[in-house]
This record gives structure tokens, sequence and C-alpha cells, in this order.
DNA sequence: GGAATCTGACACTCTTTCGTGTCACTCTGC
DNA sequence: GCAGAGTGACACGAAAGAGTGTCAGATTCC
């Protein structure tokens, strides 16, 4: 009848640095570890206790932060688009469509500087669970361009077109990034962007 | 010293059909249930068991015509591989690149008559083994392309640029046509196809 | 200095799946 | 019709991985 078991109590610092610091702080160390391995290797063949190797932490603190391995991929993934928006947006707002240039720049420059970027935006989005963010990513993209590109052809009969091409040159740009990492196209990064906004300009209608 | 244990022995005929027979059959149908289940589920969430119950045959026959899951999908994409080529490479024989319509619509056309062929051919193929198969086959296209179009630039300062255009194209057909099987683009097959076709003309610079 | 928490290593159980084995039953060839 | 091969259902052990528990030593707070 006595007091009955206690919940786990306080939180003390250690080491000097608090606990709710401590506890972010590998948080972040695992994501870190799940973008390096989900990034080369792959998700597939990433287990728990490799990103908890990866990692410097013990699975204790993986279930700390995380549910499962699925719940890490999304986090990852969340900070990785968090990251890349954080480039291309800002470059969106100041140059805008009418110069495709620069957000292409943005866009490809980042992704072609950190090959694990390519191969988790381009081939592992197509995993379960992140297949659909993938879809929801492009439309976003299409209707964000569609909505801030005032030389875009908006007629009615065109708006299933231009999902279309929207879809297209997403695919386009994927297959060339991953393409351009592993080595099977002799270009610089700048020559990859130059093709890519002339396939842009080329297949947008202007009005 | 006497007769050591005699190997299998015998092929007897059974139900009529001789043995090979039954044997290629029961292949047939084990290939015929990982393209459903691949092309369905995906790859990652078969297991051999479930490629069983849906060829309605026991793990025995499985393991008679595969050494592992890794094989049947290599197998499935062999066989799903030379049903594409069947289809699309008579019409680059006859209507060749100075008409890309024919291509595209037998091309795309076999992809979206059946969603499973897209997944396997658009999704699955980034899967470990496959996706050296998938580039190599990329390169081919490439390769088979500029050797087969007399339009085509090949100008040795340009060949690069091709092989980008192609790893484009690529990438944006596959993209187009997964969107199409989810229902994100509202365009019938032949309006994708002449879309797909526009993309083609205005990319590829002619001589 | 001592009680309590934090940490890391690792042992442990549970589940899933693989690949093989067993067994009863069916069909074939002679 | 009978010895033996073919078939299907299922049992079985091995292996890998998930998620939890234990424990000794380090660190903190009072």
């Amino acid at each position: 009848m006595g007091a009955v078991a206690q919940p786990p109590a306080e939180l003390r610092t250690y080491r000097g640095v608090p606990a709710s610091q401590r506890k972010a702080e590998r948080r972040d160390r695992l994501v870190s570890a799940g973008l390096e391995l989900f990034g080369t290797r792959g998700i597939a063949a990433t287990r728990v206790d490799d990103v908890c190797a990866e990692a410097g932490l013990t699975k204790r603190y993986f279930y700390e932060s995380f549910e499962s391995l699925d719940d890490l991929v999304t986090a990852v993934m969340e900070a990785v688009l968090l990251d890349v928006a954080a480039i291309v947006v800002p470059v969106i707002e100041t140059d805008g469509w009418r110069n495709p240039r620069p957000v292409f720049s943005a866009y490809i420059g980042a992704l072609l500087e950190d090959p694990r970027l390519v191969r988790l935006l381009v081939v592992e989005t197509h995993n379960g669970a992140l297949a659909n963010r993938r879809e929801e990513m492009v439309e976003l993209a299409v209707d964000t361009w569609l909505a801030s590109d005032p030389g875009a052809d908006k007629s009615p009969e065109h708006l299933p077109v231009q999902r279309l091409l929207a879809h297209a040159m997403a695919g386009a740009a994927g297959e060339v990034a991953l393409a351009w990492v592993n080595g099977r196209i002799d270009l610089t990064a700048d020559q990859i962007v130059d093709q890519l906004v002339r396939i842009f300009e080329r297949i947008t209608p202007r009005v």
C-alpha cells in the first residue's frame, strides 16, 4: 500500500550541459547519422544498430528520440527539405521565374555538392512512407511555381499540361543529378545547370 | 564400399506433362507472381512466402527455380525488359527518330496500360542490385539513339550534352508516367504521349 | 561523502523470415 | 498392383533484428 513506483524523477545537468540540450544533441547526432547512412547505403540497408554505431550512441538513446527507423527517416527527410528550402526559397523570392538560372543554380548546386542529398531526394523518396510526401512536394512545387510566375500560361485548359511539365522537369532534374553524381555525365556543375535551364526554357510555354 | 546414395534419379511425366515443361510452368507462375507483387506492393514488402502464395505453389518449388528472392527480382526484370523491348524496338526500326511519336506512343503506351510496369521500371529499379542495370539501360538507350538517329548532333563537344539530354528525357518520361498512374495528371494517355513528344522535340538539338 | 541520476555496454526475449526437412498422399511406369 | 517419383502441407532450426532490461561506473546535487 506504500507509494507506487515513481516515474523517472528529475533531470539533472551533466558535464555542464542541461538535460534538454543533451537530449537535443543526441537527436541531432542521430539525424546526422541517418542522413549519412540513408544517403549512402540507402534506407533499406540501414538498421537501428547501424545508426547508433554511426552516431556513437546506444539504442537506448535512439528510442529516447524516435519510435522507429521510419520515424528517423521522416525526421531526416524533414531536415533535408528544410535545408534545401532555406537555400532555394530566398532565390525564388529575389530572382523569380523570369530568370530561372539562379533558381536552378541554387537547387542543383545544393544537390551536386552533396551526393547524399541526391540519393535521398531522387532515390530514397520512393520508399513507402515517403512516396506520398514526394508527390506532395512536386505538386507543391507546381502550385508555387504557377502562382509566382507571371509569365506562365495559366489558362484552364493548360493547367494539366503545366502539371505534367512540372513533373517532367522534376524527373529530368532528378535523373540528371543522379547520373552526374554517378559519374555518367562528363560536364561541370555549371554546365549541368546551363542545360537544365535550357530545358526549362524550351519546355515551358510562355504567354 | 557399396553404391553411394543415388542422386534424385529419373524424371517422369505427371498428369500428362513432361518434367521439363512442369518445371517451366512453375517458373512462369513464380515470375508472374513476382511481377504482380513487385509491381504493386513493391520488392521491399515482398517475401518468398508471399510469392509462393500468389503463385499457388510451395517454397520447395520456389527454390527449384530460384536461389533467392533477388534471383527472382532479376528474372522478373529481365522478362519485363524483354517484353518492352519487343514492343519498342520494331517501332524504332520502322519509324525511327525522325518521327518520334510512334516510339513514345509504343513505349509510354505499354507503360500506361500496366501500372505494375511503371512501378517496376520507375520506382523499383532504384533497389540495390537493379540500380546498376538501370544506369546501363539508360546508357544503352543513349547509344542506340545516337547511333540510329541521323539528325542527332554528334559533334564531340555535344556528346556529354546528348548524354545529359537522354537522362533528362528518361527521367521526365518516368516521372510523368508515375504521376499519371497515380492520378496526378488529368490528361488522356494520348495527350501524355503528345506532351512527351513535344518535350523531346524541343529539347533535342538537331543539326 | 552519499544518495540518486546519467551513461554506455551488453544481455535478453520476441518476432519474422529464410531455407530445409518430413510425411502422407497421388500418380506413373512396368 | 506396387515400387518409386511427384506433390502439397506443414514443421523445424537458424539467423537477423527490434525493442527492453540490467548493471557497473561516472557524475551531480546537497
